[in-house]
DNA sequence: GGCGTTCTTGACGGGATGGTCAAAACAACG
DNA sequence: CGTTGTTTTGACCATCCCGTCAAGAACGCC
């Protein structure tokens, strides 16, 4: 049933994983029950396990579906463009994923808190593959002298500690910023392109 | 029974509340079980309600106990210090805390990822005055040319974001960093440090 | 329309979990 | 010791929650 076969299935395998995905990221996986995703779905709940054999394939169905949309940004990332550009660049794409998809990010969020225990093995190769590879390509950079040196992967982990902040703490930043509703994206841009450019300036 | 008379009260509501930062912080409020904390805590559960009211109770007087231990760091930033060094202070200060107390920040990590149902209230008060009594320090040291002008409340959440990243994502930091059980916080810091220094420079 | 397949659901089982209670064990103090 | 107040616990209850099942509804194809 992992490859959809009619367009009812097609359908109602989306619909409840677009349910899953809000009530997952709400709550984490122990907090969320089924009766709540077949709620938000709009299905009963022994339709949702006509799909999915259990509420754990639904929740890993859910991650491994995301992954690559989360790591594409870092892919992206050229070794023959301008090192600051290119950055820049991806920072500007992690606060976009950050701000369009937040129920994404809490959710990898709940998982990665918990010592991601249904996710340990990708983080440990796919993730930490992509970011050597990368890092091999920052060296790169530093080496030529067109940014500053600085430990590669530290580097990586302040785009994604600094841009998913945005999404996985939304309700204290609005509730520090203090200003009724105001989207706090345009300053966090603004404020992550100033930092990232003093701090890769040579 | 908030206020402990005797040294059997004191020593036991201490016993509970660490067993239950173990357990709240491994898996939140819902992931949680009362069986867990007593388990840890060598109790037997009707004792643990012996002491405090409802799994509940436990978890609010946890998260009120802690919050000022939590603050304490951007607290101690002083006016009439020099800018930079009380800036970099309080980085160090925050990042020390996330290396000695994990459970803790990952405690209000997951408190805070699910909108602070029961910390909403702190948070849009005592904390969101707290950074806008210090924003006010740091526009005034920007209008005293001593630090770069930044927006200072995103100053003030990059400082968070950064820091806490170690220990909210200790297992995917040390995935990626894949050293072993090296202790990543030694080069974390020189990396913070010269990320701040740049920053804050004019 | 008829018929096999796919889809949907009400009712239910069984285990986990928060919380109660009454009685037993223990401590303190005369 | 004996009495009084504190602490501890085994047994239990009610509810929640994941998952099952059998039967019915809808669909697709002839």
């Amino acid at each position: 049933m992992s490859q959809p076969r009619t367009r009812i299935q097609a359908r109602n395998q989306e619909t409840i994983l677009q349910a899953a995905l809000d009530v997952f990221s709400a709550t984490g996986f122990r907090g969320a029950t089924l009766d709540q995703i077949a709620d938000v779905a709009g299905l009963s709940k022994p339709n949702l396990l006509y799909y999915f054999a259990s509420k754990e394939a639904i929740y890993t169905a859910l991650l491994s579906g995301l992954l690559d949309t989360w790591l594409d940004p870092l892919r992206t990332m050229r070794a023959d463009g301008d090192p600051v550009q290119e950055l820049l660049g991806y920072v500007r794409r992690k606060l976009d994923l950050a701000r369009d998809y937040p129920r994404e990010s809490r959710l990898f969020a709940n998982e990665i808190l918990q010592g991601a225990p249904r996710m340990r093995a990708v983080i440990e190769g796919d993730l930490a593959d992509l970011v050597a590879e990368k890092s091999i390509v920052l060296t790169q950079w530093m080496d030529q002298g067109r940014i500053a040196r600085l430990h590669p992967v530290h580097l990586i982990f302040s785009i994604w500690a600094l841009t998913q902040h945005y999404a996985d703490f939304d309700m204290q930043v609005r509730a520090v910023l203090r200003e009724e509703g105001r989207d706090p994206y345009p300053a966090a841009r603004e404020y992550l392109e100033t930092l990232f450019r003093k701090l890769l300036t040579p």
